[in-house]
DNA sequence: TGCCGCGTCGGTACCGTTTCCAGTCTTTGG
DNA sequence: CCAAAGACTGGAAACGGTACCGACGCGGCA
């Protein structure tokens, strides 16, 4: 555990004493306090505090000399002593495994949006994926006193992180993630069945009986319901529909692996469902590399709309969410519970499934 | 000048609970501060906190007793408080033009990683290409008392902006942005033009008379420096070589615009270079809805390699630089001054040319 | 005239740490 | 044997604000 000093904190140097030294230089730009504001001003600093904090007992005169000694010194006031006195940071601490997804980048965005425009500023860490990061991260936040906190968490079920979890204070918002009651977590995850169900039926109904799932960790909400989901479906049909699932993690390295896999096997699948953007990505390096092309050899959905499924020739099918959004609301849920005292509670946002071109008919059908 | 209050002051509804209300129930358990970790260990404040931070001056037995009361009460320091006393708060402001930029979002990934190895937490702030945020983020890091800052400002002119850096305390970093010397800042750059002069270079090699740049604002160091390269290898070519530029900004808007525009105007330029992964995007929007293939019909470059340009169909040639290291550098130079006693300066990384089938040859070429 | 209430203001006790200073108790040197 | 030097420790003053409380002046009312 490292000390709580930090690098090289030997150079204080203070100088202290002479409390109000009465020669101060105009040169020495130190910040201003509220101390030297109302020396100034000629008044307490109670009064200063009350004039800037729009309390009502100042008369017009008071509000006056204070604000003019405010603007002569440029004065502002200090966040973390306001902060420690209020018992408050208006600050909230997001988590995210991994920023370079956009997926991610666009949860942020929304929440960010929210929250600014309530008076709250978003303080981001990322965990690249490691659980072990989450944990420290969500302690960092704690003896940062946010707020309050918003999670995507890189694994739901690493008992040092949950316990970490159990022991924060304030409001908690998970995204995409489910937590044991418990915990008291608010949570804004989406429902990715409905989007799955129907990617998969329609795989189905073009006549593929062959489908594999490469998907990441089953250590979060979005990898296991997509598996579920593709399992209900393919249990309801009737056609006999061989289903190869291969979770792993949500990275590129595991979507070439998995897609190396299965499309070295024999006979393979005549499709493939790739549960995210890194996936898509990583499966689309070993189509190249091995000479297939995606819908004439092997049809492929993937999850969430990014630029090159759009723009990829053929346009990849996806099963799309509204990120942006999901980021909003986890931090409305966020912004209820910080100033309108409400409820934890869980917050569901649709999937819905996107055919195109990269899905194709197979012989027969 | 934005009163002291955030943004959305109204929404106080103080209503403050009975300030020390004795009779917390006991699963309130609020967090234990330094005072009651002394109590309990029978020592003084100031005896724990030579424990705590490492002062040679304490005896074992003492340790012994306030590390038990500490582990008993699950005592974490408060790092607001530290930080009000010390003078330091171990964290540094970043603000960003768009989040949701993958280029972004590497530059972070590196600034955070050696950041956070040398102590220091990134607070992370989105501007949305909006310049009046970049001020008003500034401000509020400030305020926030952050021990230094790293900007990827949206406009290098705006005067508000510039008016802002130029009173902030510590150390000032800029990435991939210059400012003038008298702000005293450091920059992390990239030198845009030999690569843009490689890709240039290739296209007339390759037989190209009529080239287009689209790219992003002028107000920005790359928007300028890749103009100036490009009309540098055009003057300097003995073959007439008639450049069309674009400049606007760096959204898909302005991509599928100025794509629309260029690609409309008759003759045609026979290759396009998209200043940026987002142009990018627009550029291909266009090209697909017009019916136009990469390659066959436009020769396309563009800068940083995204997945999109990796895997599209022709895979799309770009101008590479490593943006990791991009935000490392800045890290690495905003640490030197934070710790080191540096003195500003600017490093410079360089960009190169990764040609790709999507620069075709011209007929008798 | 005396008392009360109101509009204002100053004083001060915190918030949770760090750090300087001044002790106390040993130990050690002369 | 006594003084000085350590080794520890407790007390208290900051850091920059906030908010409660009490004081003051003054007009209105009985």
């Amino acid at each position: 555990m490292a000390g709580p000093n930090g690098p090289g904190g030997e150079a204080l140097a203070r100088g202290d004493r002479g409390a109000t030294s009465p020669e101060a230089n105009g040169s020495a730009r130190s910040r201003a306090s509220m101390r030297e504001v109302a020396d100034l001003a000629d008044v307490a600093i109670s009064s200063v505090s009350r004039v800037l904090s729009g309390h009502p007992d100042v008369s017009a005169q008071m509000r006056e000399r204070v604000l003019t000694a405010v603007a002569r010194l440029d004065y502002e006031p200090d966040f973390l002593a306001q902060s420690l006195r209020r018992g408050q940071t208006l600050s909230v601490g997001f988590v995210l495994a991994d920023i370079s997804n956009p997926l991610m980048a666009d949860i942020v965005l929304g929440a960010e949006a929210v929250l600014r425009s309530a008076g709250y500023s978003l303080l981001l860490m990322n965990s690249e994926n490691d659980a072990g990061l989450d944990a420290a991260h969500v302690r960092f936040f704690q003896s940062r006193r946010v707020d309050g906190m918003i999670l995507s968490l890189a694994s739901e079920t690493n008992v040092a992180t949950l316990d970490t979890i159990a022991q924060v204070d304030g409001p908690v918002v998970v995204i995409d993630r489910e937590l044991p009651a418990r915990f008291g977590a608010s949570a804004a995850v989406n429902d990715h069945r409905p989007g799955m169900e129907a990617a998969v039926e329609h795989l189905i109904d073009l006549g593929h009986r062959r489908i594999a799932l490469i998907t990441g960790s089953t250590a979060q909400l979005p990898g296991r319901e997509r598996m579920e989901a593709m399992r209900a479906v393919v249990a309801r049909r009737p056609e006999a529909v061989e289903a190869v699932y291969l979770p792993g993690s949500f990275s590129t390295d595991h979507g070439e692996a998995a897609a190396r896999q299965v499309l070295g096997s024999d006979p393979r699948p005549t499709a493939i469902i790739a549960g995210g953007n890194q996936l898509l990505i990583g499966c689309l390096r070993v189509m190249r590399e091995l000479g297939l092309k995606v819908a004439r050899d092997v049809s492929l959905v993937t999850c969430d709309d990014v630029p090159l499924s759009e723009l990829y020739e053929p346009p990849i099918a996806s099963i799309d969410r509204d990120t942006v959004g999901l980021g909003r609301v986890a931090a409305e849920l966020l912004i209820g519970r910080l100033v309108g005292g409400d409820e934890p509670r869980t917050e569901v946002l649709a999937t819905t499934f996107s055919p195109r071109p990269s899905c194709a008919p197979l012989p027969g059908h």
